[in-house]
DNA sequence: TGCGACTTGGC
DNA sequence: CCAAGTCGC
């Protein structure tokens, strides 16, 4: 029986559940579908658009050429590749955002009822069959409970639980696949082109299952066993850089999880736990939907914001007269990445020392980063903003002279990404304005002056908590 | 229910 | 040394 698989955050063809059970049920009569779908396409900025066309290239390749790419709502154009497939059952992984579950809701009633179809589907069609397999997670949102049942708020007790829960091994690789062909559609080969044709696009890494488990096998050989304490130095190359792949299912955690588990030592521990932060936040999310885009707790509901047009501007291009603040949205805008210890002295400063509402810098991030992860991003901010799980205690506040100086101990950091002070040595690229010469090549003044906004940032989360 | 524990800091 | 609320058991 003709058998459609549908990808969305899961192109890869190894550790691929979802695969194997459409592959099963087809019985060689399989068909790979990617829907370029005008609401993700256009919801998205223009890095998130390349690097998924860039990954959907990459599939299409690893299927030999076959994978059906489409364009169009996936509740007219699902329907109407089952029918031109004459398929009895659509394989998904399961999405667990909110707005993927709700599309698949729409999708799955549609095919369920038999009523879907297209253009030139038969009237009165027979009911296809959904089948989730899996999740882009090793343990599926929504299955890490406590004692109680309830979800975890707290990433501690979450990580302990979720590592006691477990996962199963990677799923088998497909030797070979036989794919059934259908027509291209060129609008859909359009859209990725275009995608991927413009001039202003970041340098983003290759794309594809094959170049992730490349850099994978390279971390695991060079940078493994200094994870620890190398993943919090932006100067260094201590990351995996793997979360763009994870961001749309190039590589599966699990498939991670299984090559760690036969290595010793702090690194392959502190890895799991990254891993699992991406989890406890999709978790958290699950059960929170509306936490994507609003404060998890309303405690600082009465908190005051500003909208400083030109602060956020400078915030955005990496020109507010720090250092480390700039580097760091300097270096987003040119991989379309950002260091983690960066992410959150760059969030920390646009929350506390200018005083602006969170969701104004998530957005930002999402729209420039190639790994830009609603969960993980949105409640990193929280976490910032003191709205989140686990919240930072409201009194903390980034000092970005004191945390340059400690996670790029030398200025190469900043000295790599803001040109201006390329000519300071050491770490005296963190302050310009304590050298004869700091702004000799045109570097900006500070915008703000961070020991004030600091007292009127806990002078206003003082105030709200009353 | 009481209590230990809590990613990432600043001064 | 400051600062603190709340989660989880």
């Amino acid at each position: 029986m003709p058998a459609l698989l549908w990808l969305r955050r899961d192109l890869r063809v190894a550790d691929h559940p979802a695969l194997l059970a459409a592959r099963d049920a087809a019985d060689g009569e399989l068909a790979v579908c990617f829907v370029v779908d005008p609401v993700l396409w256009e919801g998205g900025g223009p890095v998130r658009r390349a690097w998924l066309a860039a990954s959907v290239r990459a599939v299409a390749d690893k299927l030999g050429g076959r994978l059906v790419l489409r364009a169009g709502d996936p509740a007219e154009v699902v329907p109407a590749l089952v029918s031109e497939l004459g398929a009895t059952s659509v394989h998904v992984t399961r999405e667990t955002t909110p707005t993927g579950a709700q599309r698949d809701r729409r999708v799955r009633r549609l095919l369920e009822e038999g009523g879907g179809g297209g253009a030139g589907a038969p009237a009165g069609g027979a009911s296809v069959e959904w089948v989730e397999t899996g999740t882009p997670y090793a343990v599926g949102p929504g299955l890490v409970r406590n004692g109680s049942g309830d979800p975890y708020q707290v990433f501690t007790p979450f990580s302990r639980a979720w590592r006691e829960h477990g996962w199963p091994e990677p799923a088998a690789t497909p030797r070979s696949l036989d794919l059934v062909e259908l027509p291209a559609e060129a609008r859909a080969e359009k859209l990725l082109d275009e995608a991927l044709a413009d001039d202003d696009l970041p340098t983003m890494p290759d794309a594809g299952e094959d170049a992730a488990l490349r850099r994978w096998r390279h971390f695991l050989d060079d940078g493994l066993s200094d994870y620890a304490s190398a993943r919090d130095r932006p100067d260094l190359d201590g990351t995996s850089r793997l979360s763009a792949y994870l961001k749309v299912g190039a590589v599966h955690p699990r498939s991670l999880l299984a090559d760690l588990a036969g290595r010793r030592g702090k690194g392959a521990e502190t890895y799991a736990t990254e891993l699992a932060w991406r989890e406890f936040y999709a978790d958290v999310l699950h059960h929170h939907p509306r936490s994507a885009w609003r404060d998890l707790r309303d405690g600082l509901a009465g908190l005051r914001y500003e909208e400083p047009e030109d602060a956020v501007e400078a915030w955005r291009t990496g020109r507010t007269g720090y250092p480390v603040v700039d580097a760091g949205m300097r270096q987003l805008l040119a991989v379309g990445w950002m260091h983690n210890r960066l992410r959150m002295i760059t969030a920390s400063f646009l929350t506390k020392d200018l005083h602006v509402w969170w969701p104004v810098g998530a957005r930002h991030f999402l729209d420039h980063l190639v790994d830009g992860d609603l969960a993980s991003n949105n409640h990193g901010w929280q976490w910032v903003a003191g709205t989140g799980t686990d919240a930072a205690p409201y009194f903390r506040v980034f000092n970005p002279v004191t945390q340059g100086e400690k996670f790029d101990p030398d200025g190469d950091y900043v000295r790599r990404w803001v040109p201006e002070l390329a000519h300071l040595p050491g770490k005296a690229a963190h302050q310009p304005w304590n050298h004869p010469d700091g702004y000799a090549h045109g570097y900006p003044q500070r915008i703000v002056d961070h020991a004030e906004e600091r007292r009127e940032a806990l002078a206003r989360y003082e105030a709200a908590r009353r």
